[in-house]
DNA sequence: TACATTTGTGACAAACCTGTGATAATTGTT
DNA sequence: AACAATTATCACAGGTTTGTCACAAATGTA
């Protein structure tokens, strides 16, 4: 499994192809736009790691082109690299093809696990599927976000309730403080309370016989919600 | 949930463990580099907090030693305290191993957020429980404050009502000053003594047997409470 | 023993949490 | 571009928790 960093800061760089070579992946380095254009065309990898800020040549100025180049002839997976305030580049950088952003200074596990993570997103073949949950007869196939449960007709959950019920069953049994569902749905800064009040009740009324005296999902005040095992 | 907190700085060691332990981790301090890895390798703890600049020994210098050695042997997740102008010491840092970093000064709450976080992403499911506390057949889970006890119905209790329970029981077998008691649960600058009366007096109701002959909850005049063990 | 201080108790006010409904804004699909 | 679906925001209500005040009982000290 091959990986392209691209990244002018050589410490960085090295340290990048330390940790993916410690998790398993081949790196290949490359320290400029222009370099890293060479490289790909001769060397087919499976994912690239690519800082924004670079220099470059016209027609190869930065990271972004550099994006828009690979995206122009390829589909490999592309992460960038950007310093914490440049939300700004994360936003271009998606809309030229990156397929995730990883924020400086970043920890090596967050990095393989985005690594990871988009790999496992990209690849047709590569794909495997999660497994459905089961408790009793209720069923939840995190694939298709399919809910089904004796009483009930089934249910198909949007993208954030799929998130929601999945969150709390893996952890079934327990009473999850919200904080961490917040961040698990919406990512580190987003969501709010009031966000998950609303996804909780949209939750409850799609998988409780009964939403007003729900059975499956439980709250205890002041910590957050839980899955009943 | 055990944390080891390293550093030659002992008033910081001592914010540090006062703020961990607020916060329902137990510490265990070590005040240099050889020290560390000896209290390392007899006491198991899950989350290790890391000063980087710290005296040490040939072979063990610094806390960059420490985190290689114990990366040497160990997933624990590895939180390095390091000064604002020091990035390359955060690289190195991570390069090493560790998975995250805190930048001095500090609030203790950034800290807290930190070691949560990585405990988070260090866990599989994404959740941490806290273990339930045991005296005989008394039983409290913090996770969800309940309360059980023989010859008494299951209680559940309040937030403040828990968080007065667990800190009483962390020091079982103690008198905790009032003015402890009334800092970990109402934070530095919050509550009273009335409130604290009026506190214990609500956890006694639903703990005790007999709320007017307490048992559990013992009150040593003018100095504060505890639980008996 | 007398008095001062501390602690226990009860009652009510203020603040908070959670459920619910409605509408606005955003996203996805055709 | 039009429409449907999803998500975010706002508002309100009911129930619970916490804070405040007042008075009684217990404890400690001179």
């Amino acid at each position: 499994m091959k990986v392209l960093i691209v990244d002018d800061d050589r410490t960085l760089a090295d340290l990048l192809a330390f940790t993916m070579r410690r998790s398993g992946f081949e790196p290949i380095m490359a320290f400029s736009a222009p370099e890293a254009i060479r490289v790909f065309e001769v060397q087919p990898v499976d994912v690239v790691i690519l800082d924004v800020n670079m220099p470059g040549e016209p027609g190869l100025r930065d990271g972004f082109d550099v994006c828009q180049q690979i995206r122009k002839t390829s589909d490999v997976p592309i992460i960038l690299l950007t310093v914490r305030d440049d939300e700004e580049d994360v936003v271009s950088g998606l809309s030229m093809g990156a397929d995730d952003y990883v924020l400086k200074p970043f920890s090596p596990r967050q990095l393989v696990a985005r690594v990871k993570s988009v790999l496992r997103r990209s690849s047709p073949k590569g794909h495997i599927a999660e497994e459905p949950f089961t408790f009793g007869e209720i069923k939840f196939d995190p694939n298709r976000r399919e809910f089904l449960r004796p009483g009930g007709s089934p249910e198909t959950l949007t993208r954030l309730e799929a998130l929601l019920l999945e969150y709390m069953m893996l952890n079934a049994g327990q009473i999850l403080p919200a904080e961490n569902i917040i961040s698990h749905v919406w990512g580190p800064d987003g969501g709010s309370t009031e966000m998950l009040r609303q996804l909780i009740r949209r939750l409850r009324m799609k998988i409780e016989l009964d939403p007003t005296k729900p059975e499956l999902i439980q709250n205890l005040p002041g910590i957050g919600y839980g899955f009943k095992a």
